[in-house]
DNA sequence: GTGTATTTGTTCGTATGTATC
DNA sequence: CGATACATACGAACAAATACA
């Protein structure tokens, strides 16, 4: 049965606010504390689930400023 | 066995200090440098024990300012 | 009035340990 | 055993407002 993992249900449904044009490009998506907040999840699953909308390329995280949603073609 | 996370410890130390009366309604407690270098703990424990302060009660905290001891009754 | 130091706020990076499935 | 998830803890960088010399 394999449950979609947790961090995957948080990088799927912020995914979701990109594709809906909620976030846009240049964009800050919310920060690791604020997915923790808002998802209820630990750091650890917030941030796996930011990593996974990077390898995704949806965004791109610049240290100590945030991850921004980028340019699309 | 869970040991008292090391927040904790610093949170409850601060926390004796106002009991005791060694720290007093609208006295400031040390600042988070202060208690770094004072239990030799990292900037986020000490917010982390401040935060458990506020959370108590025993504290407020004015930005760019300190944290103070309220007054209570 | 000016510049420096202090202090809290915020963000991401990294590592370790524990528990569960 | 490996992947997931939580909690703790240290580090680093920068911002912004206040305090002070």
């Amino acid at each position: 049965m394999d449950p979609t993992p947790l961090f995957e249900q948080v990088a799927n449904a912020i995914a979701g606010r990109i594709e809906r044009g909620e976030l846009r490009p240049r964009d800050p998506i919310p920060s690791e504390l604020s997915i923790q907040q808002e998802f209820g999840v630990a750091r650890g699953t917030a941030r796996r689930a930011v990593q996974e909308l990077r390898d995704r390329g949806l965004v791109v995280t610049i240290p100590q400023r945030g991850t921004f949603v980028v340019e699309r073609s």
